[in-house]
RNA sequence: GCUGAAGUGGUGGAAUUGGUAGACACGCUGGACUUAAAAUCCAGUGGGCAGUAAUGCCCGUACGGGUUCAAGUCCCGUCUUCAGUACCA
C-alpha cells in the first residue's frame, strides 16, 4: 500500500463496515501483518467473518436467508437455528443503494420489483448514541423518527444484544438470564408467530438522554430483533405502536410529544400531520423540519448522525457441501491467502463419502490431498502440511449462486476464453440477457445476487452492462388436479366423497391415473397400488360408484397429480400439445392442467391440413393461381396480429387468430400457394412439425426454420367503407355501412335521415350527435 | 397488517390508445351423413321479458359511487381470491 506524505498522518475514509476503526498511514505501517490482514477483510467484497448464520443440522450446512422458508429449510423442511460461525460472506450491502435505484430500469413484473425493494428495505433516519450510566460503553440505535427524540421514555435491547450481560445489575441478573434463556429456546418461527404476547425484563441499567440528560431505563424484549439495525431501539411509546404496547404492559411512562394528538388508546403514527411539542428546540416543528434539526443537533453534540439503513444483509458465501466450486484459498497462521489467478482453477479433491466429517467439518475435510504448496503452487497431500511452505486449504465450497450469477456471459462465445468471459466484441454485441423467462421464486435470491455480481463486474470493466436481465416474464405454473380418497380415521376403510361427512376422515392422495373424468375411482387399480390398501373396505355411492374429491395444487410427485405429456403426445401429437398449452391462457397466469378443450386445437390442425389437401385421399392440392383479394386480406390480417402477439408474448390469442384464418380460408375455398406458403411459415413456431411437413410438400428442400418471416403489407387491409355501429345514448342499436372517405357532416346527414334512426328517436330531437370517423356514431338525446 | 396481481357466460379465455362486451375454443342443444358408432359438417347457445315469427326492449364485466356523448377499460370507496412479505424501530 502506498501513501502520499500528506496521508501519513491523515485519516483515510473508505467505503466499508461501520465498525471499522479509522487510522492514519503511520498507524497502518505500525500494525503487524496479521492485524493488517484482519483490517483488510473489513474492506473486501468477499470477506471472512464471524457471522450469525442459519445453521441446518440435518443438511449439515449453513443456508442463505432466501433458502429458508417459514423458519425451516426450503429443501427438506428441516429446522434451522441461528449460530455463530466463521464464514465467507459477500458484501452485497455495499451495493444496496445501486441495486435499489436500478430496479426502475428493468422491465420486470411490478410484483417482483416490489419484492426486491422490500428485501433491500431502505429506511432513512438517524443513529442516536446513548451513554450508559456507570459504564464506558455506548449504545447506538437506529431510528426513522429522530424528531421524536424527546418522547424517549426507555430503551429496549434484543435479548441477544452483546451488552446485555455487561449491563445487567446483580439484582436483575436472575430475571434477565431466565428471559434470555427462554428466548433462545424459542425458535425463530415461534417468535414470529407469537406477535401478540408482550414480554421483556428490566436490566437494572440506565442510559442517559442525549439532550435532557434524564435517566432512561434499559429493558430487553424479544420484539427487538438482533438482526436488524443495531439490535437496540430507543422506545418512543407515543409514536410507535410496539413501544406503546410495551410501555402499557409494563406501566412505563408515555410522554406525548405531539400537538393535539390523542394517545390514550393508540400511538400516534401519522407523520404527515405531526407537529412536535414538549421537545425543547423542536417545539412547533413539522415532522420533516424536526427530523432535520434533530439530526443537526445530534451531530453537533456528537451523539448521532443521519443514517440510511438497509434490511439487506451481506450474503453468506460458504457452504459445507461437497458439490460446489472450491475456494482458491489457503490459511497461513489462520489468515486466508488467495491463490494467484495463473494457478486456477483448483479442482475438487476425491473423497470417500460426500458427508460432513465425524468432527463436523465440511466434506472436504475428508480429503487426503487437499493442502497448498506455496512453493510449487500445487495441491498436495495433507501429510506435507508444515505451515511453512505447505498450508491447509479452505474446506468450504461455494454456493449455487457463485455460478448462476454470471454464467450467461460465458455463453456469448464458444471459443477458448480470450478474456475473463468472452471477447470485448462478443460482450458488446450480446450485452446481457434480453429475456428471462422464469419463476418468481428467485426474487430475493438468484435475481438479486446476479444483479450484484454484474454490477461488480461492470465496476471492474469486465462486462459492459450494469444489469444481467433486461426483461423478465414470470411464467405461470401449470397446476395439477389432485384426487383425494377419504379414509376413516383408525380404520382401513375408504368412503366415497358424498358419504364422507358421516365419518371423521383423513384425505389421502390417490394417483390421478386411477380416476376418470367423472371423478370415479378405479378401485381395483387403487388396491393394487399399495399393499396396505389391498384389503381395504370401500363404501360406495348409492349408484355404485366410488367418487374422489378434487383440489387444484402444484403438480408434484408426492401429490400423485402429475400428468404425463407423453400420453397427450401419442394421442394427439406434439404440435397439438404445444399449441394447446399456448391456447390455455396468458403465459404469466397459473392454471390447472385440464385436457378439456384439447380437441378444439387438434381439429384445428386437421382443418389446417385439409386446407392443403383434396378430399379424403390426402392428395396434395395447392394451386399456383393468384390469391383473391379476400384471401390476401385474411393473410395480412393474420401476419399483423401474430407479429404483435409474439412481441407481447400473447401466444393464446395467436392461436385464436390462426383458427380464424383457417376458418375463413376454408370458407373461401382458398388453396393458393401465395397464401398458404406464408401462412405455413407464420404457424411454424406454434406447430413446428406439421409446418415442416407442409413446407416440404410445398417443394422446399431446406427446413422451414430458415424461412423468412412473412412481411406485413397494410395495403391489403385498406377498406373503402366501414360498418358503423349507430348508438343512442351509448347503446348500440343498429349498424350502417358507410364509405370511409365521408366527412363528419356527410356521415351525420346520412345517419339522421336513416329510417331506423327516425324510428329510434320517435319524434325526439337529438341534443348532440357524436361522429368519430372510422369508429362510432353516438346520438344523444 | 403491508405490498403486488386479479375478479368478464356453464368452462378456459378475448376485447393492446375509453368507442359494437363475450372473439376463439370447450361444453351443451338440435340437425345432416351412417344399420350403428366414431369422425366430419351445418345451425343455435350471457340472463330476462314480450311476440307464432321476423324482431324489439330491459339487465348484464365482484359490489357501491363518480367522471364522460360513451367505462370491462379512467377516478374514489368496499368486498373476495391468489402470491409475496412481516414485531424493520
Amino acid at each position: 500500500m502506498l501513501f502520499s506524505k500528506k496521508m501519513e498522518t491523515q485519516i483515510v475514509k473508505a467505503v466499508c463496515d461501520d465498525e471499522i476503526a479509522l487510522f492514519t498511514a503511520n498507524q497502518w505501517a505500525g500494525f503487524s501483518y496479521e492485524t493488517q490482514q484482519q483490517i483488510l477483510l473489513g474492506y473486501r467484497l468477499t470477506y471472512l467473518a464471524e457471522t450469525e448464520v442459519n445453521w441446518c443440522a440435518e443438511l449439515g450446512t449453513v443456508l442463505a436467508n432466501d433458502e429458508i422458508v417459514n423458519g425451516v429449510s426450503e429443501r427438506g423442511g428441516y429446522a434451522v437455528v441461528r449460530k455463530k460461525m466463521k464464514q465467507w460472506s459477500m458484501r452485497i450491502s455495499a451495493y444496496a443503494e445501486r441495486l435499489l435505484q436500478d430496479i426502475d430500469t428493468l422491465q420486470w413484473s411490478e410484483s417482483i420489483k416490489e419484492t426486491q425493494r422490500n428485501w433491500i428495505g431502505k429506511s432513512v433516519g438517524a443513529t442516536v448514541v446513548f451513554n450508559v450510566k456507570g459504564h464506558e460503553v455506548k449504545i447506538p440505535v437506529f431510528t426513522t423518527r429522530p424528531d421524536t427524540i424527546f418522547g424517549v421514555s426507555f430503551m429496549t435491547l434484543a435479548p441477544e444484544h452483546e451488552l446485555v450481560a455487561a449491563l445487567t445489575t446483580p439484582d436483575q441478573k436472575q430475571a434477565v438470564d431466565a428471559y434470555v434463556k427462554a428466548t433462545a429456546k424459542r425458535s425463530e418461527r415461534e417468535r414470529m408467530a407469537d406477535v401478540k404476547t408482550i414480554s421483556g425484563v428490566f436490566t437494572g441499567a440506565y442510559a442517559q438522554h442525549p439532550f435532557s440528560k434524564q435517566p432512561i431505563q434499559i429493558w430487553i424484549g424479544d420484539y427487538v430483533l438482533a438482526g436488524y439495525g443495531t439490535g437496540a431501539v430507543m422506545a418512543v411509546p407515543c409514536g410507535d405502536q410496539r413501544d406503546y404496547d410495551f410501555a402499557k404492559h409494563f406501566d412505563l411512562p408515555i410522554p406525548n410529544v405531539f400537538q393535539n394528538a390523542d394517545i390514550s388508546e393508540l400511538a400516534f403514527t401519522d407523520k404527515d400531520t405531526a407537529v412536535i411539542t414538549n421537545s425543547d428546540f423542536l417545539d412547533g416543528l413539522s415532522y420533516k423540519k424536526a427530523v432535520k434539526l434533530a439530526i443537526y443537533e445530534l451531530e453537533k453534540i456528537g451523539a448521532g448522525a443521519g443514517k440510511t439503513n438497509y434490511r439487506l444483509r451481506d450474503a453468506v458465501f460458504s457452504r459445507q457441501r461437497y458439490w460446489g466450486e472450491p475456494f482458491p484459498v489457503y490459511y497461513k497462521d489462520g489468515l486466508p491467502q488467495t491463490i494467484a489467478v495463473e494457478h486456477l482453477p483448483i479442482q475438487l479433491p476425491k473423497i470417500e463419502k460426500y458427508l460432513p466429517t465425524e468432527t463436523g467439518e465440511p466434506p472436504l475435510g475428508r480429503a487426503d490431498i487437499w493442502a497448498w504448496d506455496a512453493q510449487k503452487c500445487a495441491v498436495v497431500s495433507n501429510n506435507l502440511i508444515d505451515n511453512q511452505n505447505v498450508f491447509p486449504l479452505e474446506l468450504n465450497t461455494m454456493p449455487g449462486w457463485a455460478g448462476s450469477s454470471w454464467y450467461f456471459f460465458r455463453y456469448m462465445e464458444k471459443a477458448d476464453r480470450p478474456a475473463v468471459f468472452a471477447s470485448q466484441k462478443a460482450l458488446d454485441y450480446w450485452q446481457n440477457v434480453d429475456l428471462y423467462i422464469g419463476g418468481s421464486e428467485h426474487g430475493t435470491g438468484h435475481l438479486l445476487y446476479s444483479r450484484f455480481w454484474v454490477k461488480f463486474l461492470y465496476d471492474l470493466q469486465h462486462v459492459p452492462v450494469k444489469e444481467p436481465f433486461k426483461k423478465m416474464i414470470n411464467q405461470g405454473m401449470i397446476l395439477g388436479e389432485s384426487a383425494f380418497v377419504y379414509r376413516v380415521v383408525g380404520e382401513n376403510k375408504f368412503v366415497s366423497k358424498s358419504k364422507a361427512q358421516g365419518y371423521t376422515t383423513q384425505p389421502v392422495h390417490a394417483d390421478v391415473s386411477f380416476v376418470n373424468t367423472s371423478n370415479e375411482l378405479d378401485i381395483q387399480a387403487f388396491k393394487n397400488w399399495r399393499v396396505e390398501f389391498k384389503n381395504a373396505e370401500f363404501e360406495l355411492e348409492d349408484d355404485g360408484s366410488f367418487k374422489v374429491g378434487r383440489e387444484i395444487e402444484k403438480m408434484s410427485k408426492s401429490k400423485y397429480n402429475v400428468v404425463n405429456p407423453d400420453d397427450i403426445c401419442s394421442q394427439y401429437g406434439a404440435d397439438t400439445l404445444r399449441m394447446y398449452e399456448m391456447f390455455l391462457g396468458p403465459l404469466e397466469q397459473a392454471k390447472p392442467w385440464s385436457t378439456a378443450g384439447i380437441s378444439g386445437v387438434h381439429s384445428f390442425l386437421k382443418k389446417l391440413w385439409r386446407l392443403f389437401h383434396l378430399g379424403t385421399d390426402e392428395v396434395f392440392n395447392v394451386s399456383q393461381t393468384p390469391a383473391s383479394k379476400d384471401a390476401l386480406k385474411v393473410l395480412h390480417k393474420t401476419i399483423k396480429k401474430v407479429e404483435d402477439d409474439i412481441e407481447n408474448f400473447s401466444f393464446n390469442t395467436s392461436v385464436s387468430t390462426f383458427m380464424i384464418a383457417v376458418n375463413e380460408l376454408t370458407a373461401q375455398k382458398c388453396n393458393s400457394k401465395e397464401i398458404l406458403e406464408p401462412l405455413t411459415v407464420l404457424i411454424s413456431p406454434y406447430a413446428p412439425h406439421i409446418a415442416e411437413e407442409l413446407w416440404s410438400k410445398l417443394g422446399h428442400q431446406d427446413s422451414i426454420s430458415g424461412a423468412g418471416f412473412p412481411v406485413f403489407d397494410p395495403s391489403h387491409l385498406v377498406e373503402s367503407s366501414k360498418e358503423y355501429p349507430i348508438s343512442f345514448n351509448g347503446k348500440m342499436r343498429f349498424k350502417m355501412e358507410l364509405p370511409l372517405d365521408m366527412s363528419k357532416e356527410e356521415i351525420e346527414t346520412a345517419v339522421m335521415t336513416n329510417p331506423k334512426t327516425i324510428q329510434q328517436l320517435d319524434g325526439r330531437v337529438p341534443k348532440k350527435v357524436i361522429v368519430v370517423p372510422g369508429k362510432i356514431i353516438n346520438i344523444v338525446g
